[in-house]
DNA sequence: CTAGGTGCAAACGATTTGCATGCTA
DNA sequence: TAGCATGCAAATCGTTTGCACCTAG
């Protein structure tokens, strides 16, 4: 019942459903994804920023629609902020990991919980949603800013 | 350690803190949010019109302006979505509300976790924060759009 | 072939800011 | 009074969209 992040092999697959095309361009998205691993948030500009570093051009309006669509697979979770989204792989190794960020400066710290996912799963579940992922932003201010 | 909500009057004198103005704009937006109760999602824009509806002219600049404020006393909590942020009452009833979004329409429900709150204040202590509030928010699929 | 995808530039829309004026403490 | 707050309008800036062209399947 739960739609779970996909290997690099069957999200592949999951851009061939329902006549969806695998690009060069959402091919380069992904595997910058992967290259990085887990745990790194990637605004869209970010993205944009590490492809040309890499000599790979894809437009932003592309890079935007094709967020977008992975978000939407679950291949990604999204993190609104203050400045914007910011992406990062949901997989298994990383759906557990959450965000404390400072209301003041904005500074963002990490941390996991398995009580956390627990409580996405069972919500989820009272709902009859598809989970897809959960995160948790704890709002704060930082030992800097106090 | 932990900056908690406050009253009605621990509130106004939150708003005379360091040179801070207590004005009639102020207070109408604190009444406004104390009249409709905790978990109601107000954007700024909701803010607005319903000060219309009762007669009050507020402008908007200074809505954006209040709400960031109210937002770092921790007085309400700010929820970013793909619309824009929503405000709510972060008071001590209703800190533990959160939300399970759908990825497709936008749907929202809301649920309560008394381990997320726990989660929140140790990743807080952990990292020396002072903590405002936390939210969970669990994306999946609804049913309708599945 | 042909629907879906891309790039570009223009459009959008929520939020922020500069500045002259108002009003709290 | 002094200086924070307000209102207005203009500026920002992340994101979306229209459209002509391209290309994966």
């Amino acid at each position: 019942m739960s739609m779970h992040p996909e290997t690099g092999g069957s999200l592949q697959q999951g851009l061939h459903q329902d006549g969806r095309r695998l690009t060069p361009q959402r091919r380069r998205i992904l595997e910058l994804f992967e290259s990085l691993g887990g745990g790194r948030h990637l605004s869209a500009e970010d993205v944009h920023h590490q492809l040309l570093d890499r000599e790979l051009r894809v437009s932003l309006a592309t890079i935007y629609r094709t967020l977008r669509l992975l978000v939407e697979m679950g291949f990604l979770q999204e993190l609104q902020t203050s400045n914007g989204s910011q992406f990062e792989l949901a997989d298994a190794e990383h759906i557990r990991h959450h965000h404390l960020v400072c209301v003041r400066c904005g500074r963002t710290e990490e941390f996991e919980s398995e009580e956390v996912l627990n409580a996405g799963l069972q919500a989820s579940n009272k709902f009859g949603f598809d989970l897809i992922g959960s995160s948790l932003t704890v709002r704060g201010i930082c030992p800097q800013c106090r």
